[in-house]
DNA sequence: TCGGGCAATTGGTCTGACAACCTGTTGACT
DNA sequence: AGTCAACAGGTTGTCAGACCAATTGCCCGA
């Protein structure tokens, strides 16, 4: 029997890595919080009992990791990530072949769609006003697929205010930007963006209507537009 | 009206910073794959006209976003996670109050639904014989809790690798992650642990049989009993 | 009172050194 | 001839100390 066995590499971790988690640990206790300023690397180096550089290599990790924000000459501050912003990073890594595209718009249509239904189940009067207006704005911007495409995000992240569930607004916005850098292509071509269009109008009625499967189904179709236009574009570049 | 006018501050970036972008440009442009070897940190310092711990404190924020690993001895590698182990970052931020744990469960019950489905659509033999002996290990550490937990992640991770979707995967891990913070105090509890061990016999049993939706159900079900005795220890514990 | 300039503080970078670790090779022993 | 231990070279890990650059705030002079 093939034991699981799950071995693991003992790897005695970097003192910046310790010092990564002892700081991230201080964030999730709640002992530094949003906005505080840290010491300087100075007295961080000699509380902690390494040198410099060594904090300095947390600090840099930290950074990358959007948790603190460094100013030159003004101090360490702990970055304010109310809710959303973090997990820009994963933005890179488009090795992604078509198989990839394909599980991409799997997860998409899963989560969007959720969105979609949540949304519908829970709206408010104001928000539906916010998505009528975000469609005559997509309508306005045709002719601009840099403009439609912003439009477009704005859309999708509304809906996913709208579901009220920061998990899910999170991993649709990150799966949203993955998707984005093959769109490209494809939002080049008015036509694409006239369907987009068409589809979101399908959306929004849905929600309207207060029908949370009509509007599962109705951006589940509309991913699967999306896909599909992006592999057309993506064969004819070839 | 308010004009936008964005004046940026000028900030002249980090020399790290820069070396940062540039590697990652090469990911992305494909001349770094996975796998690949990156020069020594000498040879880098030397080629970008920096120092060492310059280019150190790149690699460290490179290694904190997981695009790159580091052995000590041994070299710097391209992370090869094909797509999955970026958004790892995110685990923190748990400023989670109880509204935030029902948000939480809602969007795993979706995921880990999809999840479960996926593998009962497409599992492989040998995977139903890496779960079994996963049930095994479990029941096998009842009386340890922190094993427990672990083995239960390598379950969900098994799982989610067995529905081939990264994405998924990814979103999975990190919602994982993030009720783990809350689980602490419910895993002490003996009945709690057994009562997920059949939850999980139950899901097994599911995919084995290649039912997608008896495994969704399964799942969410599964999720719905985790958010319960979450809470009820919560509860308890006030 | 106001304004400019200086000085302290803080982050940014460099140099050079040594320790810990991995790997392939060499050499001795069986 | 085959095995295995010790060694050498290269690589990352860490440190110390120094100096540069940006920011801030105090202080003094107008």
């Amino acid at each position: 029997m093939a034991e699981t066995l799950a071995i693991e590499p003992i790897q005695r971790e970097n003192v910046a890595t310790i010092i990564v988690d002892r700081l991230l640990g201080f964030v999730k206790a709640g002992k530094l919080n949003s906005g505080d300023r840290l010491p300087s690397e100075r007295q961080l180096a000699e509380r902690f009992g390494v040198s410099r550089p060594t904090i300095r290599e947390a600090l840099s990790a930290l950074s990358a990791l959007g948790v603190v924000e460094i100013n030159h000459g003004g101090g360490i501050f702990v970055s304010r990530l109310d809710a959303t912003d973090l997990l820009q990073p994963l933005t890179f890594f488009l090795t992604l072949e078509s198989v990839t595209v394909d599980k991409l718009y799997e997860a998409r249509r899963l989560i969007e769609g959720e969105i979609a239904a949540l949304a519908a189940h829970q709206a408010m009067p104001e928000d539906l006003g916010h998505l009528e207006e975000l469609l005559t704005a997509q309508a306005g911007s045709l002719g601009d697929a840099a403009e439609y495409r912003t439009v477009d995000t704005i859309f999708h992240d509304r809906l996913a205010m709208m579901a009220t569930n920061p998990f899910l607004m999170r991993a649709a916005q990150s799966l949203n930007m993955l998707g984005q850098e093959f769109r490209h292509l494809a939002s080049e071509t008015p036509s694409v963006l006239a369907g987009s269009l068409e589809d979101h109008k399908v959306i929004v009625a849905a929600v309207r209507a207060a029908e949370p499967e009509l509007a599962r189904k109705a951006m589940a179709d509309h991913m699967e537009n999306v896909l599909r236009t992006t592999r057309e574009a993506a064969r004819k570049s070839k």
